[in-house]
DNA sequence: CAGTGGTCTAGACCACTGA
DNA sequence: CAGTGGTCTAGACCACTGA
């Protein structure tokens, strides 16, 4: 038998969050078992002294996880597998080398302010003509080169990224101090393409090297469109990693 | 004004997903137009005479589709982005092919039951010396070589697959038809790598040509691993689409 | 059959945004 | 302030599973 979770009601964080964290970190204590049955719902109200519908919100969040797998007709069990963390989602450099336990730093080629090429423009939803600001970076983990980024974001709004540090910074972090924008949604690509020379050189590699390409267009909460990226990822160094669920029907 | 959805309460559809495919639909065709915001919940309450939580858990999953924006104390808005479809969620090949207008098939290059090495057996969950059947096939989008791919079952549960033509049908039907068995989860990684003499004469490309190199386990509805796989795909031909949405907070 | 998850109701109060 | 989404209650009935 298990602690029990405790609830704090007075607490800002919803109940369902808080039930969600306590079952999440339960499972991840080893307290629920991988492949066996958690409470009922109907055992959590009265442990619990909430309603149905609000033990359903907590655990319907950690089946979308991955965590648990619902039972119709019969019990809610920990899902068999060890997930990796943080696979599901998407992060900015910075934050996928914190996740692997490595160090993100960066070495700046460009931060200027240009006009767009039609392939930007058309990737930010802007105009012909109308100017970007271009960011370009070759991100070292723990002081090795990792990838090289071209990053594109409209001038118009971001304008004032060309005063900043972005050689220790976190891109993401800035966007959210000082612009008050949360990167929320981002389509991306994925293929496998050959280093020319200066990449290579850049990224202190082989000419002809295999590397990760990675076109990101990402959105903030209001669904603008903040920013085209493009990286080049080593081979030799970095493998991308995710879960994916299968879709409805 | 765009023509009221309508419910049909005798359906055995849930309420919130007809609901959901309705209000999906008026996006699609454009009754509800990106960046617009779409009726408040408490006006589909009443249009549909249903209560708000049903419209909440609707709306939820347009959310999560990333289709629509919810922001507290204004309205919810079609998201900005005509996001491709299909992008989430995993697919096998041949509905992959088939979301991209191309009909898959397969050469068969080895189909037995063998041993499984210990990686193999790790990835499975077996144990060391259990029985794995191994699948290789090139993979072809309107008769060309698209993709080399290695795939495992454990032979245990698996092993009438050794009866069945895998050059036309989807792996995922047979295993659907024959075992009852629906691929819900995969945990995966792509990299960048050099085909190897004979893999690239398999796909029909020069020695040393980059591919994309993905492996991937995947989990059916109670959590048991079914299969790994493994896949070369020619980078001259393919690119991996995806949507990712930001986690947690 | 008892027990499980799946769906739904008809409310309530809150926090937030903008006029 | 009125209107929005965010959370929550205390029930109800259903479909499904396994004994």
């Amino acid at each position: 038998m298990s602690n029990p979770l405790r609830l704090n009601k007075r607490d800002h964080k919803p109940l369902f969050k808080q039930i969600a964290d306590g079952v999440r970190g339960q499972i991840e204590a080893g307290q629920l078992k991988a492949g066996e049955p958690i409470p009922s719902e109907r055992e959590y109200v009265e442990q619990l002294g909430v309603s149905r519908m609000t033990v359903r919100a907590a655990l319907d969040e950690l089946v979308r996880e991955g965590l648990l797998v619902r039972q119709h007709g019969r019990s809610t069990v920990v899902a068999g597998a060890r997930i990796h963390k943080n696979a599901l989602g998407f992060m900015s450099f910075t934050e996928d080398m914190r996740s692997r336990g490595l160090e993100a730093s960066s070495r700046l080629l460009r931060l200027e302010a240009e006009v767009a090429d039609a392939a930007v423009a058309a990737q930010l939803g802007l105009g012909v003509g109308e100017r970007v600001i271009r960011i370009e970076r070759v991100r070292l983990a723990n002081g090795e080169p990792m990838a090289l980024e071209r990053c594109f974001l409209p001038h118009a709004r971001f304008g004032r990224l060309l005063e900043e540090d972005l050689t220790q910074q976190s891109l993401y972090d800035v966007l959210e101090r000082r612009f008050d924008c949360r990167p929320m949604l981002a389509e991306e690509s994925i293929e496998a393409t050959l280093l020319d020379t200066q990449e290579a050189r850049q990224l202190g590699v082989a000419r002809n090297s295999p590397a990760l390409l990675a076109r990101r267009s990402t959105r903030d909460e209001p669904g603008q469109l903040i920013e085209a990226v493009q990286t080049l990822y080593r081979a030799d160094r970095y493998r991308m990693l995710f879960v994916r669920r299968r879709q409805g029907q």
